[in-house]
RNA sequence: GGGGCCGUAGCCCAAUUGGCAGAGGCACACGGUUUAGGUCCGUGCCAGUGCGGGUUCGAGUCCCGCCGGCCCCA
């Protein structure tokens, strides 16, 4: 038997786990994927980062995905002899490491390091293209010493700050969350519904870069994120143009302000609320209404938001016995407290406007409240209908504003009102500050020292990091509604270090999203200790070009991220506004049509599949799957499939290889496979850029397919396009399966490694066709297909179409209404 | 209820962005070779693109309206 006859040998079996096993010691050797940092170095920069893990176990396949994909890229460019960084970390701080330690009586540390050192050797083993010196854990004291020196650069410059409001609390984590934590009403950790509370917690003000964040958008667009993404945040933002309108209050001094983005339907407001759970209805309440409010008041204290905010649950409210005063027309509004009227947003207090707004019509038709039509859309009367007219339309009942559209009627009434002093334009944002405390244990602590005299004390830059207590363990770390810092009276007790007093240090910890606000710059100087990064580098880095990681991020880590380097970039430390250039989110791996979940019983271990199929083909399957954005149903996939093309793919390499030497010329070689050679490298490299990496696969297979086919019944494995292809198969194939790649470049006598540099152009001269087939259509049918030269003229097209014999059949005796030439694929004959 | 994305062979997916609907794979069938055992070579099979309109010489692709699915916000 022949190496050459198309039948496996012994020799060549593609066993997946000695390669892994043979290939994972030499790049650990050699170290290949080390970015170089020298200033000099004139190749092309890429920084490349997929979202850091978090510990939690062993990694799984969603990780495996999301590594598949940022590593295509990652390689491609190391392929293409790039200076490319592609670092790794831990997202190592967070709730389910704590967990752990209360049930196993541990510390948090011990289950956190274990899982890490399980999923850095899956990621070895993974074959990972990252430069493993710039390896973080964010729960490192050498990494959170810095969220502590950011924290206080934000204090000194106002962004971080502590109030006293209410706030989302997780009953289950006990804790409190971000807004952004918060999903239809439940912790986005745990699913719990999320309560009200009021409580004096430190926030990162955001909201003072709503516009930057919306406006520096442009950046993103044209592809570089998804529409969806940029979609989410810019609603999450929510910014709305429209107008603060001042009510007098009867018997009350101050004038309350309201925010509306309808100041034209100003003559349409008939009552006014006020937000139930508001100081200003407590205040506002009529004597004789007290005992009403204060029921009303602890039935709204046990609703969550999502039942509060329910369009489908009948509205409630109570009539506070006061009045307000239209600023236009002097009407007197009855004031109402309810629940539909959030308290944090705006000013916690409405102009009811029922006819033009839903929320207020359904009050109005529940409570008897007038509805006053000031909007004609041409729409039935909502006092009527019982719904609302939202649309635009002509002003009528209004005074001043008759006769105009709403956007003059907005123009105007603005105007009014700045005249007269009563209100102005105003810009409102849906977004609310980033509450960052938490009342867990493992995060970075808050480095600010409470003072009985001095107040909020900075710690010194020169006493960081505050470092974690490591004498709490198991039960001391259970969740008791303050955060377990606060039982370590040793760690807590400290003196002022402005006045040297007795003082406290706080006791809550970081949101552990700050942590991942800025760790893609931390890898430009992983190990760097006079400051938390070292602008030359990150600069010359940054920003990342692509980022990997989910769409479930759009509003938490995305938006965070942004906001930070824009702090950053205000501070003089980065050079750039925006950290990611380019964001690819990969899709879910699910089963069955389902997510993988342990009540299903539906997971799928990714341990086991590599067992069985081995990385190379299980990566292979990610990739070829579908694009990159989709969803994988491991249902409808195959590794298997996968693994057979790779020992396809294998032996083609084996044999040209047992056959020709490296540095053959190629060009004496079978043509038609030359040509197949150089178009599929054509077609690979045009599909990776593109990110459709299922394509680029496909045209890997074919490519296969055309050698084999020389090899089994055409010239055979010793003709040097044997080889050329054969080649070509490994350095295309190393981005996705590099093992195979490395085994498959050695087979064919190299003694490298296949992964750095190989990558090819392909020869413009064998990618020129002789001919093109041009279809002849005849009323949009197709009648006759020439053999033309691609670069044929419009005017010889139409001329040999015309000529056709068959077509001019087709014609008959019809008159040629139009011809239309498309060189060269296409000539469509409208005939009348 | 509002906004966004998506519906192409039995299944996963392509289609040079308005130009012959089919590249690749799965499954199936058949043939060859073979002590392959989820892993060899080859051949074949299958839809007119969710439904209904519109624009156009020409629509999977653009527009409008439905139906179904997913996501975000209510």
């Amino acid at each position: 038997m022949t190496a050459t006859d198309g039948h496996r040998m012994a020799s060549d079996v593609y066993d997946a786990h000695a390669l892994q096993e043979k290939w994972q010691a030499r790049w650990r050797a050699n170290n290949p994927f080390v970015a170089s940092e020298d200033p000099a170095d004139d190749r092309p920069r890429r920084y490349v980062v997929d979202m850091f893990a978090y510990p939690s176990g062993d990694l799984h396949m969603g990780h495996a995905e999301a590594f598949a994909i940022g590593d295509i890229i990652a390689r491609y460019w190391f392929q293409r002899g790039e200076n490319v960084l592609h670092p790794i970390g831990w997202d190592s701080f967070g709730l389910p490491a704590e967990n752990a330690a209360i049930k196993n009586g541990t510390h948090p540390a011990e289950w956190t390091y274990a899982n890490i050192e399980t999923q850095a050797q899956s990621f070895q083993r993974y074959g990972v293209s990252v430069d493993w010196t710039r390896r973080l854990h964010t729960s490192d004291p050498e990494y959170y010493r810095w969220n502590q020196w950011l924290f206080l650069r934000f204090f000194e410059r106002g962004l971080a700050y502590r109030k006293e409001g209410l706030v989302n609390w997780c009953p289950q984590d006990q804790t409190v969350l971000a807004n952004e934590q918060v999903v239809q009403g439940l912790c986005e950790r745990c699913d719990t519904p999320v309560v009200r509370r009021s409580l004096n917690q430190w926030y990162f003000k955001i909201t003072e870069y709503a516009d930057r964040l919306l406006d520096d958008m442009h950046q993103l667009e044209g592809g570089r994120w998804s529409e969806d993404v940029l979609t989410m945040q810019r609603n999450w933002i929510g910014r709305s143009y429209g107008a603060d309108v001042e009510f007098r209050i009867e018997g009350r001094d101050e004038p309350v302000t309201v925010y509306t983005t309808r100041p034209d339907t100003l003559y349409g407001a008939t009552f006014f609320v006020v937000a139930a759970d508001a100081a200003l209805a407590e205040e506002l309440c009529a004597p004789d209404r007290r005992d009403e409010l204060d029921t009303y008041r602890e039935q709204v204290a046990k609703l969550s938001d999502i039942e509060r905010q329910s369009t489908e649950r009948p509205k409630t409210g109570v009539f506070l016995g006061r009045y307000a005063t239209n600023p236009v027309n002097g009407e007197r509004l009855p004031i109402w407290a309810a629940d539909y009227v959030l308290a944090e947003y705006g000013h916690g207090a409405i102009m009811a406007v029922p006819a033009h707004d839903q929320r207020d019509l359904d009050f109005a038709l529940k409570f008897d409240l007038p509805v006053r039509n000031v909007v004609d859309t041409g729409d039935a009367d909502p006092a009527e209908t019982g719904v609302a007219t939202t649309g635009d339309g002509i002003l009528v009942n209004s005074g001043p504003l008759d006769g105009l559209t709403k956007d003059d009627a907005v123009e105007r009434i603005i105007g009014i009102l700045q005249e007269r002093g009563t209100g102005q334009g105003a810009v409102n944002y849906r977004l609310r500050d980033w509450l960052l405390s938490r009342q867990r244990f493992w995060g970075t602590p808050i480095p600010i020292i409470h003072c009985p005299d001095c107040g909020e004390v900075p710690v010194p830059d020169d006493q960081l990091p505050v470092r974690l207590p490591d004498n709490l363990k198991g039960a001391d770390l259970a969740p008791k509604g303050v955060s377990p810092l606060a039982a370590a009276t040793d760690w807590v007790n400290v003196s002022c270090p402005k006045c040297g007093g007795d003082a406290k240090r706080d006791t809550d910890t970081m949101d552990t999203f700050v942590d991942s606000s800025w760790y893609f710059l931390r890898y430009c100087s992983p190990n760097l200790d006079t400051a938390p990064f070292e602008k030359e580098r990150v600069d010359r880095w940054g920003p990342v070009d692509q980022y990997i990681g989910g769409k479930e991020h759009a509003t938490l880590h995305l938006l965070y991220a942004r906001f930070f380097v824009k702090v950053l970039y205000d501070m003089g430390m980065v050079g750039f506004t925006e950290p990611f250039a380019r964001l690819l989110n990969q899709g879910q791996v699910i089963n069955g049509g389902r997510a993988m979940s342990k009540s299903l019983g539906n997971g799928v271990d990714l341990g086991e599949e590599i067992e069985r199929y081995g990385v190379d083909a299980v990566r292979l399957t990610m990739i070829f799957a579908g694009p990159p954005e989709d969803d994988i149903d491991w249902a409808d996939v195959s590794p298997g499939a996968s693994l057979k093309f790779l020992n396809r793919a294998f032996r083609v390499m084996v044999q040209a290889g047992a056959a020709t030497q490296p540095g053959t010329d190629p060009s004496t070689g079978d043509l038609t496979l030359r040509k197949a050679t150089h178009h599929a490298l054509d077609q690979v490299t045009k599909a990776v850029e593109a990110y459709r990496f299922n394509v680029a696969v496909a045209r890997i297979m074919e490519l296969v397919t055309a050698a084999r086919k020389t090899i089994d019944s055409g010239p055979g494995a010793a003709d040097p396009a044997v080889r050329e292809a054969a080649e070509v198969v490994a350095i295309t194939l190393s981005l996705v399966a590099p093992y195979v790649a490395e085994e498959g470049w050695e087979r064919l006598g190299h003694t490298g490694s296949v992964t750095i540099g190989n990558w090819r152009t392909p020869d413009p001269a064998l990618l020129v066709q002789e001919s093109v087939t041009c279809v002849v259509q005849v009323a949009n049918k197709v009648r006759d297909k020439l053999e033309v030269s691609p670069d044929i003229s419009e005017e010889e097209l139409q001329r040999r179409a015309l000529a056709s014999e068959r077509v001019q059949g087709f014609i008959g005796d019809r008159e040629i209404r139009k011809v239309v030439v498309r060189p060269p694929k296409l000539v469509n004959i409208v005939v009348g």
